[in-house]
DNA sequence: CTTCTCTTGTGAATGATTTCACAAGGATTC
DNA sequence: GAATCCTTGTGAAATCATTCACAAGAGAAG
């Protein structure tokens, strides 16, 4: 069960989710493969990883695979988040729609920075990062968004992991050490256009 | 030549970097690999795909090193970028100084909302999207950076391959179509949150 | 100058992922 | 209800990536 092909079983649900607001009812493994940009065998053996949901000679009910690909990705359920670091790319999150939308809902936000402590976010209050401890004892969460400078990213997942985070998503330019049993997602903005200019190297001039 | 491959280069730079700001002269690819959270013979066998740079029963010498990657993943040239989207998106990444320090410098920025066009951000003012030809002659660019809505990223795209853009790092939550010839990262914050909710659904009760 | 220690660079082996090819089996038509 | 048309589901093959194992070679020590 590859990281990539979990990734991709999210950008078929998304698919599928554009594709029920047009009244489609059916899809056949290419068309949802030409909308992801990846290959109808490719899209049939990542299903099949988890059951078969279709129908020979037909293809996949698009309603029944869409909730399906919810329950699979673990998007049936609510999921608490704290966001740690409330700067530019933390107020960016928060605005974020799709979070909601998809059951993670933002219950606790911690800085540092004084100033920010006690203003409200979407209704939330601001709590300092040093007293994580009591924010989750109000308000728990299973996951952490983790927006802070690249120094202070380690402790803060040291923190989290403390007060019983089991994932995080992580937006500092670090790669973080976590135990067994906690998930990390890295967005590495750096990494990612690094890559790019590797490719451009090549394609420009 | 994987796109795995040149990812870690970039996160072994990144730790050449912090690695050299400590004094250090010589490291070896298990201590290299270790702080990237990979092993040793990764290290070398990624090393090796361009070139060998280090010496026999010593290690890798920190800032050669650090020069030849810069400059085989083409930081050692500058390069312009072009903002689409001044969202709050568009403003976290205009303020992230890594951007600038890794030579990728934003000449041009973009958007829709009439109250935004004509204020500046960094010293440069917002211009229209819909006169793009027109910014891109006064500032050309080689690489955008797509913040906008996902119902305005595919068309954002395609006019930015009309004025010749040749890497394209989107954020918005769509799968880009793009001829040949143009590089596309994206960064996929719904996606890396699902993939991570997945991964939970084994860890959590 | 020989020996010992250390770490690179790399072919070979292993493991993972993707692609292929096709049998299985619904739906539709005549 | 047989024949035809489709598209799934899935082993087998091919490709791609990582790990392993070790010869090559640099430096240090005696």
């Amino acid at each position: 069960m590859s990281e990539s092909a979990i990734r991709r079983l999210s950008l078929y649900l998304r698919a599928l989710e554009e594709m029920g607001d047009d009244g489609e009812e059916i899809v056949s493994s290419r068309l949802l493969a030409e909308r992801v940009g990846t290959t109808g065998p490719q899209v049939r053996k990542d299903l099949s990883l988890f059951g078969s949901f279709g129908t020979r000679g037909l293809g996949y009910a698009v309603r029944p695979l869409r909730v399906r690909l919810r329950d699979i990705l673990g998007l049936s359920r609510r999921w608490s988040v704290a966001l740690v670091g409330a700067g530019r790319i933390g107020a960016a999150l928060v605005a974020y729609p799709s979070f909601r939308e998809r059951g993670f809902e933002i219950v606790t936000i911690l800085d540092n920075d004084p100033e920010k402590i006690g203003t409200r976010w979407n209704g939330i209050a601001i709590g300092p990062v040093e007293r994580m401890e009591e924010a989750f004892r109000r308000n728990p969460a299973e996951v952490a968004i983790l927006a802070v400078p690249a120094e202070a990213a380690q402790d803060a997942a040291d923190a989290l992991v403390r007060v019983g985070v089991r994932g995080i998503m992580n937006l500092a330019p670090v790669r973080l050490r976590v135990p067994e049993g906690v998930a990390v997602k890295h967005v590495d903005m750096a990494v990612e256009l690094e890559s790019l200019s590797f490719a451009l190297r090549h394609l420009v001039r």
